[in-house]
DNA sequence: CTTGACAATAGTAATGATTACTATTATAAT
DNA sequence: ATTATAATAGTAATCATTACTATTGTCAAG
């Protein structure tokens, strides 16, 4: 058992997640923690992103489109992606632990979880169509 | 507008996803239409691919993990991976319709829909599990 | 049945996200 | 202070996918 060590760097990019709202790529972690450490190198910022993800401290989030998306925020939610602007956002709504139950109904292994991702337009872009 | 030709690797291709159930990843589809087509380019399978897509003759779908999957299945379903071996296969389960109207309560865009993947473990892992 | 326009292809190069590698630096226990 | 080794910076490599280009295939018109 190999024992983890101490690194700014890694303090700095759970800090900086667990404070943004953004939904940030590595790349953008990247660019906001050269910020700090103009020094750290992007490998850091992924070696260190999975790292946190397996200590189950942050969040590993797919948009559907590019790069994965972390979240600092651990309590269950879900999101939305823009089809059109493509902005990522949360969603204010209950849990939807239910249909795990439904799509365990007609299935012999074992149901643990879902992900769940919503897609339309945001308000911006939902007003930009009514316009026309 | 750009007329569209018959050819009839892009046929191959079609008939390949209507009739396979294992939901193939782009090199796979590429690996099976190369038995009759040995010359097929890869990026003709990716053109493809995402020209019918487009066209909606086949779907596209995302298992979290690596590359993405097609299926030549239009009937709305839902999908399930394997967290241990990492299997892809359809499950027998109503629609989610309903989770749409939940997700847009406190959301001031729109909601068009949603993509949802379960995990767990599959039958064959689920026993595996059980005999330790 | 030719011919000609251009869609589609094969083959290869390029891109973007992510991971792997390596020599150096930082951490923390003794 | 010394030392073992975890973590880093910087760079190379990988993987999935897209872009590019010269050649081939399709199909409508003469």
């Amino acid at each position: 058992m190999t024992v983890t060590k101490f690194s700014k760097q890694r303090e700095s990019i759970k800090e900086y997640l667990i404070h943004t709202k953004e939904h940030p790529t590595a790349d953008m972690v990247y660019l906001n923690i050269r910020q700090k450490f103009p020094n750290i190198s992007l490998g850091t910022v992924y070696r260190n992103l999975n790292f946190l993800e397996e200590q189950g401290e942050i969040v590993r989030l797919k948009d559907g489109i590019g790069s994965d998306r972390f979240d600092g925020n651990l309590e269950p939610h879900y999101h939305f992606v823009c089809r059109k602007c493509k902005k990522f956002c949360d969603l204010e709504m209950n849990s939807l632990e239910h249909i795990n139950t439904l799509a365990a109904a007609n299935f012999h292994g074992r149901i643990e979880g879902h992900t769940t991702l919503f897609y339309g337009l945001c308000e911006e872009c939902f007003e930009d169509e009514r316009k026309k």
